[in-house]
DNA sequence: TGGCTAATTGAATAGCATTCGGTATTTTCG
DNA sequence: CGAAAATACCGAATGCTATTCAATTAGCCA
């Protein structure tokens, strides 16, 4: 007992320090970028000597690389949570809390996901691992599966297609809020892009209900003139049995 | 004239020797990338000394930055032969041809359009300037505006938004096709995103009056209608209150 | 030609990631 | 418990590179 409990209580030693790193590295990457940041300054904030950080990873790419898998990690969990708590059952519905909540969270953290995929270049063995890249965008794989399955996605529909679409305009647009607006954090223009965004989906990826829909709204406009109009006769009606 | 001419081959001379070394670094960014090229290799390979560099580039980074505006200048004379050189007149096509040649660049260059985007971060002062993406986003958007004058695509679409989908995606399409097939350059794959892509133009951006514009003329022409009815009974009620 | 300026050079500098010999801490076992 | 063994930790020393700069060379003009 008291050498598995000595045990635990080493690997959990070793995991928040560990973790102290992590947490040291991660801000400072933020703060300064990938070159910007001193191991000496990471080591001072995890309050370990410099030498220290190579015994838990490899080389600077290695503990940058670790940050971003745990970031990624974290984007996958809030995606989740936010899918989870949206109260809304529509797939278009979700699909724009998705949207809403992945563009403001690539505009917040470009640096990071620029990183993910530049690094592979800078430094040719150090790369985020596709799988957890995969485990993020299933969030989204879910979803459109389960809209399929619902029929709001028409059956021909090709899942990583959509996929495509989905983040690859979100992150250009990110990126292109993100240079006209400088670090001017202004949300009013994202939702035109979530809304757009929405709206393809529907179009394109939908099943045939756009047309029900519009004519929803046609036979409701239509309706309230009617209305208005035998409002009108009815007048006429009184007035005339006078 | 002598003067002229001697000031212009010193210039001349000046600028053959800033294109050496704009070269050299190319080729050296391209086969190690920007952390694994060596400013001595860089020097060697431009047949000058290491120093000299620094009088025509301030740093490594601005070397590089040179380099990736070049580098984006050319893609956007090819893009733009691309457009001259398709026989065909209609948007569709013209769209296709495009996508096509920028997927292809894409997948072929990702190092580069990654550290073009990559490099603010790292270097906080040195990006390459929004011109020169602009100009070469700006083949993609004559040709939108030519397509909405021709009638081909629908007046209320929005260029910027339908830019955000046609670039964003083919180059998450090209990271998605990169790292599912790594080296092994497989052109098959390229295909169904070029034409999904075209698909989608067609269904979300085509002016193909489809159901929906229907359904608002209609709307339209019978609100006309109703008013006009509404006119004439309170014409009629008018009468009557005499 | 000789003097002046600008361009060029590569050895010296400086900054930083990484290593390594030595020290402290923990674990093992008689 | 106590000491040996193993492990973790440290930070000064190392090595590698971008960058600088004092010295040298080339270009130009009178």
């Amino acid at each position: 007992m008291a050498k598995a409990d000595i045990a635990e209580t080493r690997r959990a030693k070793i995991e928040r320090k560990e973790q102290a790193i992590l947490n040291a590295a991660r801000e400072i990457f933020v703060a300064h970028g990938f070159d910007g940041a001193r191991m000496s300054e990471i080591a001072r904030r995890a309050g370990i000597g410099e030498g220290t950080i190579y015994s838990y990873y490899e080389s600077k790419a290695e503990l940058m690389l670790a940050v971003l898998q745990q970031f990624w990690d974290g984007l996958t969990l809030e995606a989740e949570a936010v899918m989870a708590s949206t109260s809304a059952e529509g797939f278009f519905d979700r699909l724009q809390a998705l949207a809403e909540y992945h563009l403001g969270t690539v505009i917040a953290n470009a640096d990071f996901i620029n990183l993910t995929f530049a690094l592979r270049r800078n430094n040719s063995e150090v790369t985020v691992s596709r799988e957890h890249l995969r485990q993020y965008v299933a969030v989204f794989d879910r979803l459109f599966l389960r809209g399929q399955d619902r029929g709001e996605i028409r059956q021909g529909a090709i899942l990583w297609q959509a996929r495509d679409v989905f983040y690859g305009t979100l992150e250009y647009s990110a990126r292109s809020i993100e240079m006209t607006m400088g670090a001017d954090r202004n949300e009013r223009e994202q939702k035109p892009v979530v809304d757009q965004m929405v709206a393809l989906f529907r179009a394109h990826y939908g099943a045939k209900q756009a047309a029900v829909r519009t004519d929803d709204m046609v036979l409701d406009r239509l309706t309230v003139k009617l209305d208005q109009l035998c409002e009108k006769v009815d007048k006429l009606d009184q007035r005339l049995s006078r």
